[in-house]
DNA sequence: TTTACTATAGAACAAAATGTTCGGTATCTC
DNA sequence: GAGATACCGAACATTTTGTTCTATAGTAAA
């Protein structure tokens, strides 16, 4: 990629998260991103067709890095078949406490919501491949769906509720908080 | 109140709520809602300053009720003193399937989290002041805001997820279906 | 270095949405 | 019936969006 498109793309999304963290998604305006990445009107049009495009592109960034590692080292992906399968969530944690692209921030900012959606979204089809493993006795009876919704569900709003704490746990006990419950 | 100023203001928020129901909350204009709604501009303004005051009135007018009454029977607030503890939340399971003000499709469309986000604020004050009672031996350990937090978003995510399930289980199964991953 | 290509700046622009103002009309309250 | 109040509807300034254009500067390949 041109330079150039790099230096631009990296100052939008940079003005972007700025902005994202201490004011609402809604209220933020095309004029004030293009003014604090210091680009002109047009440029801003070239590289994302509208603002909600350059969200998802975040969104994207953001989290299929983090995906991406867990579902392309097979040293990740074979965690539910051995006896330490809690491993998984812990290095989600991990991963995430090492902040990379102020992921922790958008996390626990106002518009966190906006980037747990999408995380939850990727963390569900995760977690339907590899429920059985997951799975308690005392589950047995419940639809395979809400289980699958549940764990999901419980883990992200742990992970938003950690980063809202700013972290004051550790990864190692906040998977054992998450653990606990599930 | 006036009967005029009534009708106005039931005929926005029912034209709100269809528009809702079909489209993004930040897609939709003020000259939709006062076309759908068959009013005029400046009458819109009279009732409501924005577009966000107007979904923040909505959700009050759709969720007060529903908590206001918990609080207000004394029939209610008791539960979590006797052994049936489990009464409050199929209790809310019931209310909410009864579907006052579409209650239902607002909470399974595409625009949910805006009541849910409300929903979980009321709940989280709700649980919070009777966690005691509601805790088991195996959370000891946990730290208190982390359960108040776990139990209220779960409680939300099974709502979610019986909405958009078209609640095809009953209040007294979803009900034991949140109760056994609490 | 020269040449062709491409991204950007900056300004101008149309279209759409927001929120306000005002005079006239209908409806409510007393 | 009289005064108060809510509504209509049209006009308006303002803001935001997304597009278009020309000139300039950075890039890549010969």
């Amino acid at each position: 990629m041109d330079r150039r498109q790099r230096k631009t793309r990296d100052a939008i999304f940079k003005a972007f998260i700025e902005l994202l963290s201490h004011k609402d998604f809604a209220s933020i305006t095309v004029g004030e991103i293009i003014e604090r990445a210091d680009i002109g009107r047009a440029t801003f049009y070239a590289h994302f067709e509208t603002k909600d495009y350059l969200l998802k592109e975040l969104c994207e960034e953001l989290f299929c890095h983090l995906f991406d590692t867990d579902k392309g080292e097979k040293g990740h992906h074979h965690i539910f078949s051995c006896d330490a399968n809690d491993s998984l969530f812990l290095h989600l944690f991990k991963h995430i406490a090492k902040n990379d692209n102020q992921l922790l921030e958008l996390l626990s900012c106002e518009n966190n919501q906006l980037f747990l959606r999408y995380f939850k979204s990727q963390l569900l089809t995760l977690v339907d491949s590899n429920l059985e493993t997951l799975k308690k006795e005392k589950y047995d009876e419940l639809p395979h769906d809400f289980l699958v919704n549940h764990i999901a569900s419980t883990f992200v709003e742990t992970v938003k509720w950690w980063a809202d704490d700013k972290c004051r746990l550790s990864p190692e006990q906040i998977t054992n908080c998450f653990l606990s419950v599930i």
